[in-house]
DNA sequence: GACATGACCGCAC
DNA sequence: AGTGCGGCCATGT
């Protein structure tokens, strides 16, 4: 089922991520007490309002990439986002050694 | 109810 | 280090 309280979970924890650091999909997904539902995670923020008050965008693949096809509008948006936060993109890629949370 | 798709992950080659 | 493949879960056709 899509129980409420998965997708609050979720936006729960994803609204947990500290400015300038990230998560990756599956780490959410862990953290929300739902192991194996990384894929899911996806799709809650794909529901999300344009206008939502969550930090979607510090969430990445487990590789550090952006989830969305590289150069397209979401993607630069994405990207625009994090840079503004201070966090470094080297070849649209971010450094989960350096920004991954939880971590240090 | 089978099959395809998606803002995914991890391990094996 | 890049690719492939199976595993994951919920939706849509």
């Amino acid at each position: 089922m899509d129980e409420p309280s998965k997708r609050e979970k979720i936006w729960q924890v994803v609204n947990q991520i500290p400015h300038g650091r990230v998560a990756s999909y599956g780490t959410i997904a862990r953290l929300a007490e739902l192991p194996g539902y990384a894929r899911y995670v996806g799709h809650v923020m794909k529901g999300l309002p344009a206008a939502t008050k969550l930090p979607w965008h510090r969430v990445l693949r487990a590789n550090g990439q952006i989830a969305f096809p590289p150069h397209s509008e979401a993607w630069k948006r994405q990207k625009e986002l994090l840079e503004n936060e201070g966090i470094n993109l080297l070849k649209g890629r971010v450094s989960m050694r350096t920004y991954a949370w939880p971590g240090d």
